[in-house]
Formats: structure tokens, C-alpha cells, sequence
DNA sequence: ACCTGAACACCGTTCAAGT
DNA sequence: ACCTGAACACCGTTCAAGT
């Protein structure tokens, strides 16, 4: 019959591969564990996928297909849904931040792209500044969940060794780090010192969605 | 005498390490090929340096001191200049922007976000929105430049098979490709695709830093 | 204290040989 | 057409042995 589950197919392959992914980061998606995995040899993989780069992109189209769709609403309220719905992707697949970090973003990344920038465009953003003002969004959502993907995993990391130290712990002990440089070298840090300790990553992030959407209202010619 | 050229130092492996990444980018950079270019063994890097990891955070440190040092103006004029000097020295060294993209930031990187960080509060920003504003600034700016660098490497990359390809070409051949587009489904690319083929990449990277300026202006109480 | 270089435990990728 | 699995050309890192 079609579709059996053990045959193998280019599908099987990238939804095991993702699989993997999520479980330990792009390192450890190796084609000898990928194959031992499908029960298979390594060349088998490699009748389905030219090689670990072409597989990458096929995991994070397959991870980004319907992780972003939308309920109708104004542009503003699009856009952050759009937005948090990148950066909640990223927090289940951390690795996805690594591969968007360095467009030229293609297929559904693209697709990410085309829909902000649909969103900008209903804003009533000149036609010049649609670029920039799209562009601006696309790479502080991905830079934001990369950043925040990349304080998970070294938690992660830390908690294997210490496994007591909660997230709270750990912000809290770069905080106090913060507190006691010296404010005459750091007197910014030294301020903002408590706000990181207090902050949550969602918040923070959709914050910063917002300050970009002000910079953006600020560009509409006056009514 | 001191500091003899052939004699082997942590300073000296990083110079070199350095100067390889620049030319081969990171996973040009290798233990074997890092010995032979200093006349050792690889067992002989690891007695003055930990691992690769910590051979990268040093390279990072290392050009990214002084490379943002800024003339003193209006806190806005003196973003725009740091945001420019990270935005050329992720061009001169494109392996800069693997090693930034996943904060958080140390070192360096962190003196960079303290400096950004003491301008957002000259703009009188409110403190509850300082935090926001600084992260904002520097993570567009890594982002936006890491994009520029991945460009750069694909084109330096095509090149190499096709050494005709000029940077202008390569442009026209994705807005082409945008201009292909289904306006059905692709509305905005389709639209933009001219705006990709002419724009220049500094003057879009400030474009983005100001679109940011203008959104952290508004976060400020009306005089 | 510092350096050597072989050895270990891995990688991604290829390819003759099988079915 | 698709799969097998040994082999190739690499990695980062370690470590006994040297000076």
C-alpha cells in the first residue's frame, strides 16, 4: 500500500530529520544518526537529498509551512501575530534561527517576508520606504528569536551540568553581574540592570515589534 | 629580545586566526591549516588557547576593538556612527556576524550595546524603555549586517564558479525573479522587485537604523 | 613551561556493489 | 530505481613523549 511507514521517502527523511533538530540542535543531526535512525545506510539519505544543506532547508520549509498563518485583523494587530508566531516557532525549534540569520530568505521564508510586507503596505507606507520598513521587521523578528533560542539552549547547556539552575537563577546572576560593573564604565548597564532580571522575553519582544511599528507610523504621511 | 615574530604567543594565534577567517571564512579556519600556518603542531594552539570556541570569542574581541570608536555629536548622529562602524567591520569580516547573531553579547560585543545604550538614554528615553530601545538598535544592526555578509559570501561563492557575476547582476537576477512573481500571491515582491535591484546596502542599513530612531522618538514624553 | 605529532572519535560525502 | 555499507578526506581534541 502506499505511504507505508517504514518506506522511505524524501518526507520521511526531513520530518525524522526535524525530529532530531528539535531534540539536539543542528550538531546533532548527523547523517550516520539520521540513518541509524530510519535503519538505513548513510547513502540511502542521499538518493532523496543532495546533501545536509538542501536537507537544512527542506526541515525549516516543512517547520515554517502553516507555523505563521493569521486571523484577519488591522495591519498592526497582523503583523504582531505574524510576528509572534515566527518567534514562538523559533522557541520550539531553535535551530530554525540559524537558518533564517542569514537570508537571502527563499521559499516559505520568503513567503514570511511577502506577507509583512503585504501588512506594511496596508499601513500606507510610501511605496520608497516599503523595503526598508519590511526588511527592518523581517530581521528583528529573526535576530529577537535567535537571540532568545540562543539563551535557551546555554540554559539548557548549563542545566546539564547544574541542574538546579532555573532560568530565573541564571538571569539573575548576569543581572548581578551587570549591577556591579562599574557605573562609571557602564553606567548603562549598571541602570539597566534590574529591567533583566525582571523582563520576559515575549513582552521584550513584542515591545520592540512595536517601537519598529511606531518608527513605521512615523513614515505615513500625516492625514 | 621580546616579542620576536616566530615566537608563539596567544597573540600572535589569534592575528592569524584572524587573518584566515577573513580569507576562508570560518570553517576555513582549522587547527590543521592554523599550525601549518605557524610552523607547529595543533597540540601546540591548545596550551595557550581552550578550544575553537574560545579562539572565535577571542577574534571576535579582537577586531572588534577600536573598530567603533565615534566622534562626539548628537546622541542620534553618534548611533548612526556606531551602527556604521559595526555595519563596516561585519563587511571587512563577515565571520563577525555568526559570532554576534547569538548573543548574549560579552566582552566587546557588550561595550558596543553599553555605548548604544548610554546614547538611548541621552535621547531621554524613559527608563522602563531603555532596555527595549537599546536591544532593538543592536540586534537590528547585527541582523541587517549579517545579511549583508551572507549576500557577499553567496556572491563571492557564485563567483567562484562563474567569475563574471557581478554583485549588479546578481541583483537583477533575483528582482527578476521576484518580478515573476504571481502578483496573485506575491503582491508586494512583485511590487518591490525594482526597489531590490537599485537599492544600495549601506544606505538601506541606515534607512533601518532610522526607521528605529524615529519609533524610539515617539517613546519619548512630549516637551 | 612549552612544543610535537601521532592517535582517537568523530564528520559529510562518494561509490562500487547489491536487489 | 533504490538501498547498502565500506572507504575517503577530512574535522576538533587529547596526550604521551620530547625539549
Amino acid at each position: 500500500m502506499a505511504n507505508r511507514t517504514d518506506a522511505l521517502s524524501r518526507e520521511r527523511i526531513v520530518a525524522t530529520a526535524v525530529q532530531m533538530l528539535d531534540a539536539t540542535g543542528e550538531e546533532g543531526l548527523t547523517f550516520r544518526a539520521l540513518s541509524a535512525q530510519l535503519k538505513t545506510g548513510a547513502g540511502a539519505i542521499y538518493w532523496h537529498v543532495a546533501n545536509k544543506s538542501e536537507l537544512l532547508d527542506a526541515a525549516t520549509d516543512a517547520v515554517l509551512a502553516g507555523a505563521t498563518t493569521v486571523a484577519e485583523a488591522a495591519p498592526e494587530a497582523e503583523i504582531r501575530a505574524l510576528a509572534l508566531g515566527l518567534f514562538d516557532a523559533i522557541d520550539v525549534h531553535p535551530w530554525l534561527a540559524g537558518q533564517l540569520a542569514q537570508g537571502p530568505w527563499k521559499s516559505e521564508a520568503l513567503r514570511i517576508f511577502e506577507r509583512l510586507g503585504q501588512r506594511v503596505q496596508a499601513l500606507g507606507v510610501p511605496a520608497p520606504a516599503q523595503f526598508t520598513s519590511a526588511t527592518a521587521l523581517m530581521i528583528f523578528i529573526v535576530g529577537a528569536a535567535a537571540q532568545n533560542a540562543a539563551n535557551a539552549s546555554n540554559a539548557a547547556k548549563i542545566r546539564a551540568a547544574q541542574p538546579d539552575a532555573s532560568r530565573t537563577a541564571m538571569l539573575a546572576v548576569e543581572s548581578a553581574a551587570w549591577e556591579g560593573l562599574d557605573p562609571g564604565d557602564y553606567p548603562f548597564l549598571h541602570d539597566i540592570a534590574g529591567q533583566l532580571r525582571e523582563h520576559d522575553d515575549r513582552e521584550q519582544f513584542l515591545a520592540g515589534v512595536d517601537l519598529i511599528l511606531a518608527g513605521i507610523a512615523a513614515l505615513r504621511p500625516q492625514a
